[in-house]
DNA sequence: ATTAATATTAAGTATCACTCAAATAAGATC
DNA sequence: GATCTTATTTGAGTGATACTTAATATTAAT
């Protein structure tokens, strides 16, 4: 048996893994996770109901590869972009456009099954801890953290925050925000427009000057402050532009 | 027949159906919804299945009659603790600390049904506003609205503000804030903590900035040195990038 | 007491996720 | 290339599930 012909069995066993899963993929989508019964995967995939078993030996563990898969997907894309920006206003507004753009556009209604394998899930992994969902997800957050500490020792940042706070109204704003826009059905530049709205709260609370309104400091002397941030933000603003525009 | 009568015949069925919605409820917590069968409910409840689905048409009803129950005490002791306090930033406090001892505290596990009614739901009413829960929750979130509504009329909070990305934030937040605080294990005063952490960054966000800029000084004379140094490093930070992005 | 309406039940039914023993194909050895 | 061994594929099962139904028991009204 030489190396190709390994190869070759090799990718057909991993064909057939993907034929289930794509399948899968694609009626999840369409029909949602209780919707689609295995033996409708199994023949949209072209094998029989015990293949599908062979290859995965739950529906649950087939949702969790299907979510993995996701996840990969959006782990390395986040990753590339924010290598790619500079500054750390640009990098939280493209992780959160990503994200948005990963959940609403590529994979359609994979937020359905996070939520439905979530709520299976916690029933076998009473600790959320050893889910393998939370490790995917500890992944991916990671990368929002990395960028805040970034900011932070950059000084973009103030050094007081409560990081798991940020990171809470980040992901929880986000998802929100997802089903406020679909509720409009927007796209495009309206969906930019809208992170822009979610993460400039954010962003105006994390800044080093907005950090210490000091009860010491009188209101005109905080009124002046925050007319020399707003010149500041545009100033960002402006050169987050540029950079783009570079690229 | 008298009406007492009557009234007792109209408390043994609404007896019945609470037997079988508090059986449900104790079984969900305990078991999650898929592990509860409608079998099981019926018989902790004391009936047979037959009589459980002629109290409620599907197992999907039923949830949705615990979670209405669970989001009229939701919205009703929202309504009575924000009529009961003045401040806009307080009012906001005593939402979020509410809605978080609802989910966490009193009805245990009901964040589960909720995840699983969306997922479940969202096969049935494919538009999320024809869905009998986003009724209650339209209902619950304007409890918020109005109150930041009304923090903008009396000038509390600034009004350019686009109100649902702050909603969205804040209960996107306190969900993911939610599973944060189970994840460590939290309660009580932790809880509170936390909960000053998610709103505090939300709130200065939203404050007014600019109320009424005395004009007959100069800026120059106003600012700190502090303040000024700050912000000249901020600027010559961004006056670099503006170099590196010119190249 | 009788009747009409409703509540309750137990025995169904179709479908579901999942199993298993047998059939088939592939890989290795001679 | 024949044979043995291993891995893959299959379709007919299995118990559990949500839900139905037709018959029975209970109630309300005259």
């Amino acid at each position: 048996m030489n190396s190709k012909e390994k190869n070759k069995s090799r990718t057909r066993l991993e064909q057939r893994e993907s034929d289930i899963v794509e399948a899968a993929t694609q009626l999840f989508a369409k029909e949602g996770f209780h919707g689609s019964s295995t033996r409708k995967i199994a023949a949209a995939a072209g094998v029989s109901e015990g293949t599908l078993f062979h290859y995965f030996s739950t529906k649950n563990v087939l949702l969790l590869a299907i979510l993995d898969d996701f996840y990969q997907d959006l782990i390395s894309s986040a990753q590339v972009g924010v290598q790619d920006i500079m500054g750390t206003r640009e990098r939280l507004l493209f992780l959160a456009k990503n994200h948005l753009r990963s959940l609403m556009d590529n994979h359609a209604l994979m937020m359905r099954l996070i939520q439905v394998y979530l709520s299976v899930d916690v029933n076998y992994y009473l600790d959320y801890k050893s889910s393998p969902l939370h490790d995917l997800n500890l992944r991916y957050t990671r990368i929002f953290d990395n960028v805040v500490r970034e900011g932070m020792e950059r000084g973009y940042i103030k050094q007081e925050l409560e990081l798991s706070a940020i990171r809470d109204l980040f992901f929880g704003g986000l998802e929100y925000g997802m089903r406020t826009l679909k509720g409009r059905n927007y796209s495009g530049n309206k969906v930019e427009a809208y992170v822009e709205a979610l993460i400039d709260p954010l962003w105006l609370s994390m800044q080093q000057s907005a950090a210490t309104p000091a009860a010491n400091q009188s209101i005109d002397d905080r009124i002046e402050g925050t007319r020399l941030e707003e010149t500041c933000e545009r100033l960002e603003k402006v050169a987050s532009r540029l950079e783009r525009a570079a690229k």
